[in-house]
DNA sequence: ACCTGAACACCGTTCAAGT
DNA sequence: ACCTGAACACCGTTCAAGT
């Protein structure tokens, strides 16, 4: 049996989908895959580079399209928005994203995309920075609490839709905050 | 050798501080207190209480008197600014508090008391309870953030202080641009 | 290049039994 | 009330060896 990296990384998903994070262990995926643990250190260094690599899945699916014509907050919204829904898109997503980030590896680029949005709007580069690492982490966090709760909610038989109407209200309200920020330093406009 | 909850919590502030989280395993608590690891299980139900019981020791810590007759966002500053220090005054205290807080254990005054404090800006309390839980996020993502490069750098014989300074800085200026947003949802208010 | 087999050094937790 | 001793069911990782 052989196996790409990515054949590897399908498995993984799947698992972490379908049993969650805890359940995603290297003797896990080996196994599901029929190969011996140790075989899975010869696609990846260890298991948080595989982690990484299950985390850039997860973003690479929820990717959508950015308009570019938009103005600089309407892309920081829609990026928001899209990181939030490939967070809640699978189970234990929102931990594992943010678990990858944490430690550096992977999804590197949540940051600097932000950033470049929040740049159109005319603010130095070290101030975008600084509010695209805000933005990120009430993200993160937000996204991590809502999966906890609808996921502790959906063990039972509960109806979680009104659960994520409130998590989809708080969302952009906190988001709504941390712009209204921003926005405050926009710098001097030429108008036309 | 009888021991008390205290004894246990003190003893895994030691390992956490000197070791790390990761070191911080129920057996090795045990071992250290010349105990078999089942003992721990009288005094606690499982790992995830001790951990909490851990955490909320270092808020305790940390705890600093606030003064009541600050305008509610200076009770915000002061509130922010005692979490992200009892975060940092131990090793890996940021990640221990924010993972005890995602699993909805101790530490729940947290919300209650930044809720608290934005309320007396006269904002009605389901807003302050949004509020207060984005100034969260931002807190816990910070200081974990700054924690873990914080730690990788002294690994090394490197001079921290230029970092701790530009943590500082940055931490500001994330709350400020949350503050910013906050305070342009004030409710009009008799002037004197 | 990709995998097996076996081992190393750990985990959290349970439970009958002791004092 | 507090602890021991032994077990259960796991972990991640390494490494010589196979094809």
């Amino acid at each position: 049996m052989r196996y790409r990296r990515s054949d590897i990384v399908e498995r993984a998903v799947g698992i972490l989908d379908t049993y969650g994070l805890p359940d995603m262990s290297m003797r896990r995926i080996a196994a599901e895959l029929g190969l011996q643990p140790s075989a899975l250190y010869h696609h990846f260094a260890n298991k948080q580079v595989l982690l990484a690599a299950v985390a850039d899945e997860l973003l690479a699916r929820g990717a959508r399209p950015l308009p570019d014509d938009a103005t600089w907050d309407e892309q920081v919204l829609a990026a928001s928005r899209e990181l939030r829904d490939a967070m809640l898109a699978y189970r234990d997503g929102a931990e594992l994203i943010a678990t990858v980030h944490a430690f550096g590896l992977g999804a590197l680029s949540l940051n600097g995309r932000l950033a470049a949005a929040i740049s159109t709007g005319g603010f130095d580069a070290a101030f975008a920075r600084s509010a695209a690492t805000t933005i990120l982490y009430f993200v993160f966090g937000h996204a991590s609490d809502e999966q906890t709760h609808l996921q502790a909610g959906s063990a039972g038989a509960i109806d979680d839709e009104p659960y994520a109407r409130a998590g989809a209200d708080s969302f952009e309200l906190g988001l709504t905050l941390i712009l209204d920020g921003i926005r405050q330093r926009l710098p001097a406009r030429a108008t036309g």
